[in-house]
DNA sequence: CGCTTTCTGTACAGGATGACCACTCGAAGG
DNA sequence: CCTTCGAGTGGTCATCCTGTACAGAAAGCG
């Protein structure tokens, strides 16, 4: 249940320049084609790699403004909750969370005055008890994995005939 | 600055199947496949789709938990614990924010005990005054972007001859 | 109305893809 | 020691897609 090094070679390369195909790539790390296509087959199977989804900038959309909701949630209401948040397109994500609040929320509009309506819209239901926001001012390390993949290449057991 | 309904149709299409070529877009979408093409090549060069970068599964790497950890850090020490936080592979991402703390980051570590030792690593750092974190239990919304798309794409301007 | 931009349909050359094969290599097991 | 198995290699094959280009039609705008 883990990743090599030529695994880990492999999710880099891609994620540093995705438009790169399997060909290219297994020119790229020195094996034969089909040892890329059978790494990557592996690599989807077991959900390590669960695709190649369009990376969206929601600020190029309109969004420019993203902020974290900490919310507070009355005791049996979680379900509605969830149910509630999904049918709001600015939440982004949603997790569940130990702590000071019992959900996190990841939320994006249009305006910090617009943030207010989503806020209005995220809070506006029953079982929603308190909630704290964060806006987000800067972004200095984007969401990233290349340096997670290396590490765990890097420790990685290989995934061998037995595992 | 936004998209038309059939740039929308065209990232939710993307984001649904992305391994669907230009061509099976253009046939999905009822139009030819050059403008498929440079419908994306559009996008690309705004900025509005960043790439179609690999999406890789912590867990699968063997980093099953994942945190939200929020700092608060000493006068004029930002651009350090930035730099410092940048070096740490567990930090998948990292904000600075208004309200209590002054940065978000979120974390992944092996399992609870890991955690302690990436937040060891975390705070181990003179700028840093106090953290708090949130282990996240459940992921009921994953990071997602296609309802903001289709809202984006129906109130959308369109993006026209000239503007 | 005329200009401009986009979209369409088509064409072409080049390349990539997925599939398949026989062979080699190294490790695990008998 | 030998066998077996999985993985990788290098090769081939037909198919399909890609990037690019072009002329003509359609639609918005002054």
């Amino acid at each position: 249940m883990a990743i090599d090094q030529l695994d880990g070679r492999l999710i880099v390369l891609l994620a540093r320049e995705p438009r790169i195909g399997v060909l290219e790539a297994s020119r790229r790390l020195g094996v034969a084609r089909g040892t890329v296509q059978a790494r990557l087959d592996r690599l989807r199977s077991t959900g390590a790699l669960r695709g190649f989804g369009p990376d969206v900038d929601p600020a190029a959309l309109g969004y420019p403004v993203t902020a974290f909701a900490t919310l507070e949630i009355k005791q049996g209401q979680g379900a509605d909750v969830r149910a509630h948040l999904t049918t709001v397109p600015e939440v982004l994500e949603l997790h569940t969370t130990t702590g000071h609040g019992d959900m996190l929320c990841r939320l994006v509009a249009r305006s910090n005055a617009d943030l207010q309506r989503v806020i209005d819209r995220v809070v506006g239901f029953d079982g929603i008890v308190r909630a704290s926001t964060a806006i987000v001012m800067e972004n200095p390390v984007p969401l990233r994995i290349i340096p997670l993949v290396e590490q765990a290449a890097r420790e990685g057991h290989r995934p061998g005939p037995v595992g």
